[in-house]
DNA sequence: GTTAGCACTCGCACAATAAGAGTGCTAACA
DNA sequence: TGTTAGCACTCTTATTGTGCGAGTGCTAAC
């Protein structure tokens, strides 16, 4: 069931001019500023035939047309052709991404902030998972006779530490039998596997340095090991969407502002999600909250490892071809960034 | 020029009742509401009366008085009793202050969390302020041939650190004499003063030693410190303001939200202000953007010293007799809780 | 000094009206 | 058979007018 070329024609000038305008569109309006050479009545043929199909809706009998879900869906898989970047745009993008950027969690919360700008819609990125990662050593480092830094070196490189305090002092040498056997007993596995392991009874000989690894050492453990665990979700523009009509109402505005609140539904939602570019539309989105809102997320990798996403929630009317563009762009800048930094070939 | 005990009287009857419904308070409800025993007739001369000294302010010739600025200081300064917490109110508030926090910086977020949701307003607060801790010491860990962790310890057991990766490899040698070396000239500065030591001349004679510490380590070292110093701003509840009917008005919420958005203004401003409870009414706010706001701020200190703040924001017309209360009971359970895991002499 | 009474003012909600934008249908045209 | 002009009709929105209610301020009486 494929629609002429003159119904498609129509549908994309429809889109361009209420993604413009954020008002109904009428078939004067498409016949006079957009060059079709056909006449407003004729138009008017084409809109019903359409709407009938499902491509558009009808807030109410003598208004314009405003286009559905399936219609912007036909226009991000068929009609939009992929707005390209000038090297202008993409230098400009750039130097503001590495603005003021001095570690990489630093540039992915960066990177939501340029893309919020850019777009002018609420912008949000989600710091790199870390369950594939392996643990390399555990360092426990004394910094008085009851307190203890406990250090976690990952095989990337990265090092996560925690205060302990000790319930009664050890000396330096329990300290370094302790992470020996911490680290022979986890290097090599994830994250999520070392959380797993129980490694008490290696210490079965040693009634003493197990009491104090049980009750000292291991909450502080779990706690570092989710936190390095934990993706962070950050949000940038939010008051954007005071500018967005759709939003113009204050009881739209709240859910809005009470959805975002639900970080936890959000973190979710985008975890979901698959690899590469990713449009969802309106109702396409399972959950109700999200279903007057599009979502696009790209990810960006580590390795050729999926580890985060990128991506903008705005009113399904948006200028997806840019907005794919931007945050396409994006990601792939942070892929590159993590290749340069992670590797040592480079000089 | 004081006022008599009837026109008190009155003025405390029009603040309660505009607190409460948000509306202009005429007369006629403050003589049936409130047991005072005069006419309309006679609380509307008063009105009058109370205008003129500049308490109360007309929206419009024919419509209730609202309070000012100056009612509401004189309110909390000489009308308002302190609402002293009843003994389950605190146990309440406490049991959910201490729910889920593993570490004293949460603590701190999960005040303002909970100070949100007991006053449905918009709350705030600043992590300690670490100007006053001095360096213990200084740790280089090497992680591999080319990475490093930089770990600084300061006299409170706070711990933090970073990750530096070296132009060339440095031999375990080498890095204990530079942390020895850094130790040695930090040790005992407070962080601030740190950021401006010079010690690059005590390399004097190590020229190599010299230029791994100047390319290598100085920066994250600085970065380190600055990201100690660092005072951290939560905010919670910001979308408790879509229940307040002042800014029911979109441009309003606006506002207020682009307001709190400025994280540097609002950490700046909170910053300034001195120890104790502090009201801040209105336009008693030297800042334009913040005079038609209240704020409450309250100090929690570590070793007597003050440290960091607690507060809220909201409308003019706030209970700040409420307010004031929760926020005085929670500062003094985060000050409790610094001074009884700093210490040691527990159990 | 206090109060009742009353005229007056304003804002707000509501209805009525007019204007404008847009559709859908019909009939004519190429 | 597809296209178009014309026209009646629908529905929204802005505007205007009206009445009501809440509240004041003033005056005169208590």
């Amino acid at each position: 069931m494929d629609l002429s070329e003159r119904k498609l024609k129509i549908l994309q000038a429809i889109i361009a001019d209420f993604v413009r305008t954020a008002e109904p569109v009428g078939s004067r309006t498409i016949s006079r500023n957009y060059d079709l050479g056909i006449s407003p009545a004729t138009i008017r043929n084409e809109m019903s035939d359409l709407e009938e199909m499902g491509y558009l809706t009808h807030p109410h009998t003598s208004s314009g047309r405003v286009p559905s879900a399936k219609a912007y869906r036909l226009y991000v898989n068929e009609i939009m052709e992929k707005k390209e970047l000038t090297q202008e745009e993409k230098d400009a993008i750039a130097q503001r991404l590495y603005e003021n950027v001095s570690e990489l969690d630093n540039l992915i919360e960066r990177a939501a902030h340029v893309l919020s700008e850019i777009t002018s819609l609420t912008a949000f990125a989600l710091s790199p998972g870390k369950e594939q990662e392996k643990l390399k050593y555990i360092n426990l480092i004394p910094v008085d006779e009851r307190t203890v830094v406990l250090m976690i070196v990952a095989d990337s490189g990265e090092v996560s530490n925690t205060t302990v305090r000790l319930d009664k002092p050890a000396s330096e040498d329990t300290l370094r039998v302790l992470a020996k056997n911490m680290t022979y007993n986890y290097s090599g596995k994830t994250l999520s596997e070392a959380l797993k392991v129980d490694i008490i009874k290696s210490f079965r000989e040693d009634a003493e340095a197990m009491a104090m690894f049980q009750n000292n050492i291991v909450p502080g453990f779990i706690r570092t090991l989710e936190d390095m665990l934990n993706v962070n979700l950050y949000m940038e523009g939010l008051t954007n969407i005071f500018s967005i009509p759709e939003y113009s109402d204050i009881e739209k505005a709240r859910h809005f502002f009470e959805m975002m609140d639900r970080k936890e539904d959000i973190r979710r939602k985008l975890i979901g999600t698959d690899d590469g570019i990713i449009v969802t539309i309106g109702g396409e989105n399972q959950e109700a909250e999200f279903c007057d809102c599009s979502i696009v997320t790209a990810t960006y990798h580590v390795d050729g490892r999926m580890v985060g996403k990128l991506g903008v929630i705005g009113p399904t009317r948006m200028k997806y071809d840019e907005v794919t563009s931007v945050v396409e762009f994006l990601t792939d800048n942070i892929s590159k960034s993590f290749m340069i930094t992670e590797g040592d070939e480079d000089e």
